[in-house]
DNA sequence: TTGTAGGCGTTATCAA
DNA sequence: TTGATAACGCCTACAA
């Protein structure tokens, strides 16, 4: 390996000579220039990063907390924050919560240990992990980025999709295609978070009505515990509030020879490829995942660079019609 | 932030015996061990991960370079990777080259300024780039391992599932349904790949038969320029040898009222959700992502213990039936 | 059983 | 314009 001695005694000067000339735009002399990078191409110099941070004390590594990677919603997110990073010369760390058996707290000792630059946290909007530990990293002066979490404002930078505005362009969808019987169905949804599908759905009503609400448990059949409720209310369409389960419920309604869209229309909370993949294609609201990642990084830089940052940013989900609904 | 040398002087001991009780298992007095406990706890230290790598000159990071991470074919295999990677306690680094816009060389270099302990390079079959450059990491002694790559072997750990089996296994399928007339569909999958896939095929039927070749290309439609070829050379089961091609093609067969299975049969190479959500589901040959990353983080860690590891992995690839064959 | 001193590769400070 | 020196946090001979 050829450190920064290597080619000062090479070239016949000093290290810090060099170290400037590459680090810097401190001039040297024309000469002291051509012997340098004589130097450096005959010995194939490459700079030590890790020496760098140690002196520098800081590191150019963001890390992303995320549940599982091999998962279209997440891995989205990802690629929008590698985009980012990457356009910033910063690295990208994965740490899978799913995959890794450890807790909170050795993660983020973890991130201590390695000097993490900066923290982005993705997670289920029904997560609460990371909650409680989190405050310890805001004391260490990490910079941390909690993104897709609908959580009260607590300190640190949030991004989410506006969940009232998807309800409320769903709901209003839903009513121009004279759909009047609506059932909201979802899977662990928690109560703070069904409030904002609510609060979107009596906007779009002008509170004239009341939604179905219907949770899918563990150990539940569509076709067998979902379907026939759908029917006994007359639900003339299900705005599903997660997008494998829309796919899955929509399976279950073919099966079930009752025509999508004609007789119930489908809406999915989520627009990935599987919408797209689905027979009939799903009308899908989409929350924007990519530009999400994009947008936690640039705040996670910001905050790294000490620059000014938005506490808060909230997305705008947009609907993309296709079969459904 | 707390160092060593901090909880040395609150516990009146050295930093290396510190260091030693930290790091060893050299015995100190329990006394000792009281004090500097008492230390860590109340400064609450936190090792610097940076400053050991400097000092042993290795770190614990291993980078993944992948076309794209949002991608269930990739995710897949990194999320394996993270798997194994996180239970040995190393970290690790994405580098999503589509989305990075830097050349060979310029990743080369990032790998090793950042001393990076191993490389794994995810490609596509038919991917070609780091094929010059890979060298130089060779010798700088940089363990690599190529994942998904069907090439000659070439110096360096090579993992790819056995697309002449694949093929096999398809096609006998295929055959057992009493399908004879067979199409593979491909998109710019180059002929030294094609050539495991007619291998198979030839194994499978004994040599009687010749597919149907039929390549996707840029810009052609399913519809009007790929179904009427199937109809015309009386086709009854078209093996796709990508999974995307696949439902897309499942979709246009559909739409074109042909009956999948019964008049043509449609096998998909690579089984991932996709396979699972389309209308029919289609039976697919899996090629073990996952494992895939798995292994590969096994052997490129092998590499970094200096210990055995095999030079060449091929993966059993296996079918599972579902409804369009 | 514990402590001292030097160095990993780089850079900031100060002096020349 | 350049160079000597010390320091970032940690670890390892070697000495005590």
């Amino acid at each position: 390996m050829t450190t920064l001695k290597d080619i000062a005694k090479h070239a016949n000067v000093s290290a810090c000579t060099i170290s400037r000339y590459l680090n810097s735009n401190i001039v040297v002399k024309k000469e002291t220039e051509a012997k340098i990078q004589l130097a450096i191409k005959e010995l194939g110099y490459v700079p030590n990063v890790v020496a760098k941070s140690l002196k520098h004390m800081e590191t150019f590594n963001v890390a992303v907390i995320v549940p599982k990677i091999n998962n279209l919603y997440y891995s989205e997110m990802t690629s929008g924050i590698s985009q980012t990073l990457g356009k910033h010369h910063y690295n990208l760390y994965i740490y899978e919560v799913d995959n890794l058996n450890l807790s909170e707290d050795e993660i983020l000792q973890l991130m201590r240990e390695n000097m993490i630059a900066g923290i982005i946290f993705i997670g289920l909007f029904s997560d609460v992990s990371f909650k409680e530990s989190i405050h310890s990293v805001v004391e260490w002066n990490i910079p941390v980025v909690y993104a897709n979490r609908c959580i009260p404002y607590d300190g640190f930078p949030l991004l989410y999709p506006d969940l009232t505005k998807a309800s409320k362009l769903g709901v209003e969808h839903l009513l121009l295609k004279g759909k009047n019987k609506i059932a909201f169905v979802h899977k662990h949804l928690p109560d703070h978070l069904l409030a904002y599908f609510l609060d979107g759905f009596s906007q779009a009503s002008n509170g004239e009505d009341q939604p179905l609400i219907m949770e899918i448990k563990e150990g539940m059949d569509l076709s067998a515990d979902c379907i026939p409720i759908l029917l006994e209310n007359n639900i003339d369409a299900v705005f599903v509030l997660n997008e494998m389960l829309a796919v899955n419920l929509a399976k279950a309604l073919v099966q079930a020879n009752i025509r999508i869209f004609e007789d119930i229309a489908v809406l999915s909370l989520g627009n990935s490829l599987i919408s797209e993949i689905s027979t009939p294609e799903l009308t899908s609201i989409d929350l924007q995942n990519r530009e999400l990642g994009i947008r936690s990084a640039e705040i996670i830089l910001s905050q790294i660079q000490k620059q000014e940052f938005e506490p808060i940013t909230v997305l705008e989900p947009f609907i993309v019609e296709r079969k459904s609904a």
